[in-house]
DNA sequence: TGTACATCAGTGAACGCGCGTTCACTGATGTAC
DNA sequence: TGTACATCAGTGAACGCGCGTTCACTGATGTAC
């Protein structure tokens, strides 16, 4: 299954997958995405994505998918709904830490007007602000949910962007994880 | 002083003011900086520009700065000094307000790693910091002031790039300003 | 006041680069009879 | 079971593009005597 498996075939096998997986790789070591750079890195013609994939934007629209839903796994995965605003702050730490784990993904991800033709793509993208709005409204009944989910989500972006842009150190994965929960706490209602 | 006052000289008479001028207007245009694009709008040959900048960055670096002043001068102009939540909130507005007035010339200066080698924007950078630090420290005494700094800046770029990327609808300016607030409204201690 | 000359601020042509994309093609695969 | 042929998934060369930057240059300016 993997790129080897059918190796040194003229046919691929499964050359969209290998595609997309190499172009994650770039992404996730920070390099931009070029198809060109893709093709050497997949070992094949640059002509060779125009089978796969209608244009450049197909491409990346296909990328932008895979991460949000990437991100939104990572959000729920291996917890009980949340339900205190402690929650919500470990919310905040994975999306952050999401971002920094694989920066142009992210910037791809949000850092651009989007391709709203895509279907796929807006449902995704849906998912994870409705799923952001029940939380709250969840955790703070009583206040207007899609504010607060409006501000918890712009503080963990913002939070995002300022560590990926070098204006929050990154060093330490550890300090950053520390400086989102100060910011939630320092923040959040009935937290305190 | 003007672009034109030296018109249709060989010597231009402040082609380095002009250059910025001119750099300026493309950003808020939304038009993505170029070197040659820019010396095409100044009627100048892309050669000219050497004489001012060393480099692509260093221009770069010259807008970042003078953008950085300007927000430093919009959060701060026409009011006292902030001194409760709802100040805090319309800084908060105004930093958006700046961001989708000016969207590449925030992109330049935020949406990147910073040269910092360049004194000037480090200082630049550091004094909008140290502001927002002191104003929270004032508006909320007893908590922690940086902790509290960093969220009011999080949720304000946050919320910043959400709308310059599309990702909230920024169609209706007035309709921005009111979901800043209440973004703000919604989370800011003693607010509510 | 006039001239010689250094300096300064531009020009225009050219460089090499990597990019996205198109073209005409060919080798491999699968299917019908 | 074997063969003819359509289809599919690649190749390799080439396109035009705009970019940042360098080079050798020239016209304009200012200064010393």
């Amino acid at each position: 299954m993997t790129a080897t498996a059918t190796r040194s075939t003229y046919h691929h096998g499964d050359l969209r997958a290998a595609l997309v997986a190499a172009a994650n790789e770039m992404l996730e070591q920070g390099e931009p995405l070029s198809l060109r750079a893709l093709a050497r890195r997949a070992g094949v013609s640059p002509t060779a994505l125009y089978r796969h994939f209608a244009d450049k934007e197909a491409l990346e629209s296909a990328l932008a998918v895979r991460g949000l839903r990437d991100l939104f796994t990572d959000l729920t995965a291996g917890k009980a709904a949340p339900s205190t605003p402690k929650d919500v702050t470990e919310l905040g730490v994975r999306y952050v830490r999401f971002a920094l784990r694989r920066p142009e993904l992210f910037k791809l991800m949000f850092g651009r007007e989007c391709d709203d033709q895509d279907d796929e793509r807006v449902r995704a993208a849906a998912a994870l602000h409705d799923y952001l709005a029940a939380v709250m409204a969840d955790v703070f009944p009583g206040s207007p949910a899609d504010d607060l989910a409006t501000a918890g989500w712009g503080l963990a972006h913002g939070l995002a962007f300022l560590h990926l842009d070098g204006k929050l150190p990154k060093d330490k994965p550890r300090a950053v994880d520390r400086r989102v929960r100060a910011a939630y706490a320092a923040i959040l209602p009935t937290t305190n």
